[in-house]
DNA sequence: CTTTATATTTCAGCCTGTTTAATTATTTAG
DNA sequence: CTAAATAATTAAACAGGCTGAAATATAAAG
């Protein structure tokens, strides 16, 4: 048995802790918004790519083409994103968020953003600072870890 | 404009990186074991709860109890949940994990676990120890918040 | 005891998301 | 130039998830 880390055990407990809101507030989002968790995903992979074609977004979501190509005609139909030929090759066609998908994207995290703050209201400040350190070093190794270059 | 203080920004961010991986992670292990994210949804929170009424579980996940009974009966099928009279109201249902149910959550959430794991070991020794003294904190607050007694 | 309310299930009907196979357009290899 | 490969779309078929309405069983109120 390899011995585990405090660190591992606690990013765990707080993963649990973070995972269900998420996963609550995502699905009464898409229930609300009539998005299903394909096309929210699809969103939020929009926003950290910032363009993507029509087979990688179907790869990302484990799904083939045609079903991305169908999933996506809905998102357009919706004003959420835009197709556009890809100048280079014009078989492909560059998927981008509209405004309004970005705003959607956003009205998604309002809830969960309105629960940081409050939950930030129970902390001295001295707390505040040495979890914001903690915190900011996570992030920053996080990002080198997933970006080898 | 509302001062924002850093450390919520801080939280976004982790919380950005975080919830990328997580939502990857169960769309791609919803698919693989053919879970819809209501099911998955369903089995972390009798994870949490311990054991549920059909309607508290639809109202959890904003839908009718009757989709809740249809949704639970498939999950019976697979065994992965149990239905049993409450010998304290015999016209409610209450539903638990079966020992396969709780295997396959644990199975959903390994990918996870083995990225902190890899995550981790980036990390020096003084730099574990102030990140989790800080998640810790973090948690027990979380927790406070969250069951006000 | 009778009426009303609650918890769950079942059914019909609808819509979405999916797959496979076929089609079209474009690029790449030879 | 031609043949093969790639990207996207469309069509047909099927399963799943949802709602609303009706049915059943039990509990609570009067």
């Amino acid at each position: 048995m390899p011995e585990v880390d405090p660190l591992v055990s606690t990013l765990e407990l707080w993963i649990d802790v973070f995972m269900r809101r998420s996963m609550e507030n995502m699905i009464h989002y898409a229930r609300k918004s009539g998005l299903s968790m394909s096309q929210l995903g699809t969103l939020y992979h929009l926003n950290r790519m910032g363009s993507s074609g029509v087979s990688d977004i179907g790869d990302h979501l484990g799904v083939t083409s045609a079903a991305a190509s169908m999933m996506l005609e809905r998102l357009v139909q919706q004003d959420l994103i835009e197709r556009s030929e890809d100048p280079r090759d014009r078989r492909v066609k560059q998927v981008v968020l509209t405004d309004r998908g970005r705003r959607v994207l956003e009205e998604s995290t309002r809830t969960r953003k309105a629960w940081l703050n409050d939950l930030t209201k129970t902390l001295s400040d001295p707390e505040k600072t040495s979890i914001t350190e903690a915190l900011d070093l996570l992030v920053e190794r996080v990002n080198q870890f997933e970006q080898p270059v």
